[in-house]
DNA sequence: GTCTATATTCGGATAGAC
DNA sequence: GTCTATCCGAATATAGAC
């Protein structure tokens, strides 16, 4: 190390910075789920978080640079979500979990489902590191995919465009409730069905 | 009329006015996609009409009458798509039809998927007159479903989270392509070998 | 309905001391 | 890293003449 700090300091004071960036991101979320994701100020987020609006400028370089942060968090949070489940023997039961989960993770917080899934900041895209994150969710979630049942590509296309149509649904007509998330089995069957169809030996040609 | 104008005058005013009406809009949406639909200026906006900006508020109340003015618009170019879609005889191929137009609809255009489909402008809601257009237009498109295959409501719900999973997806990982379009007529043989498989009694599309 | 002029507010961002 | 002070630009919206 270059610098005169001793670790124990570096420790010390790094916590610190961790721990106040964290209250400035629950605070942020706080603010984008009263206002709107767009219509977050600086001025209102140094207020929650005990900061003057410039002090801000040492966590973040600029406004997108909130976003950014605010991108990494949320996929950080699908992250510990698709890593924490507990997979069933069953494949089947297996993938209507995961599907009923991840409609809930959306549903539970339309904001963060908007900057996770949606583009919607002018502006905005992710930083590298943080576009890492999601291209991390999305490698789990296909690989679970692929142990449990399909591994075609277009499998993969089909069955995500089907858990992010259930989770807008849900998310833009039924905020809080579950009406997409019971859904998510009676899906989840039709999509195996399907691809045990067109499975090579498969009894059941495709319909045409 | 209570007003001293003829019929000849209000017609020619109102023709005026529809057309520079016309003009905002178009340019409204061009702006919308260049800037992204949070973005717009209605300085800009006044610059590419020929108006000056404060004379754009005989055209609407608010920045949100704006956006409410291009809901409206959206709305009725999906309407005018829905109801020109000619009904193909085969029930399977009429659906198909009318998922592949849904999915480039909203491939089209990006920003107009955003302002339709999803809830992104902070402090936006349509007003009544225009949410009115978003409900005919699921109307139209709940009876053709109907007459075609479906009319169970949990298959309704199904149907469009799919339809709108295959679109969301198209237009957030790949815009202007086809990558979800091509997958639109596998989507719905798999949708209604389900819709076949839970109803054991019928061998062919039911009828209602 | 359109203009000029302007009010007003609010936003993000920077400079420089401590 | 945090503060005070301030800049600067941009934005919507209004007043009032023509």
């Amino acid at each position: 190390m270059a610098t005169t700090q001793t670790n124990h300091q570096v420790d010390r004071r790094g916590r610190r910075r961790e721990a106040k960036l964290a209250t400035i991101l629950t605070e942020a979320w706080t603010l984008a789920r009263r206002d709107g994701l767009a219509a977050i100020s600086l001025r209102d987020l140094g207020e929650r978080v005990d900061l003057r609006q410039p002090s801000l400028y040492a966590y973040f370089d600029s406004k997108l640079g909130l976003y950014d942060l605010m991108f990494a968090d949320g996929n950080r949070q699908l992250l510990d979500l698709v890593r924490s489940l507990s997979l069933s023997d069953d494949p089947r039961q297996a993938i209507v979990a995961f599907v009923e989960a991840l409609v809930r993770f959306s549903s539970e917080d339309v904001v963060r489902h908007q900057l996770l899934f949606q583009r919607t900041i002018p502006g905005f895209e992710p930083s590298p590191e943080s576009y890492e994150l999601s291209v991390e969710v999305y490698e789990i979630a296909r690989q679970r995919l692929a142990a449990a049942a399909a591994s075609d590509p277009g499998d993969v296309d089909v069955f995500s465009a089907l858990v992010n149509g259930l989770a807008h649904q849900q998310v833009a007509n039924d905020p809080g409730g579950d009406r997409w998330v019971r859904l998510a089995a009676r899906t989840v069957d039709m999509f195996l069905a399907d691809v045990d169809r067109r499975r090579p030996g498969a009894r059941n040609g495709p319909r045409q």
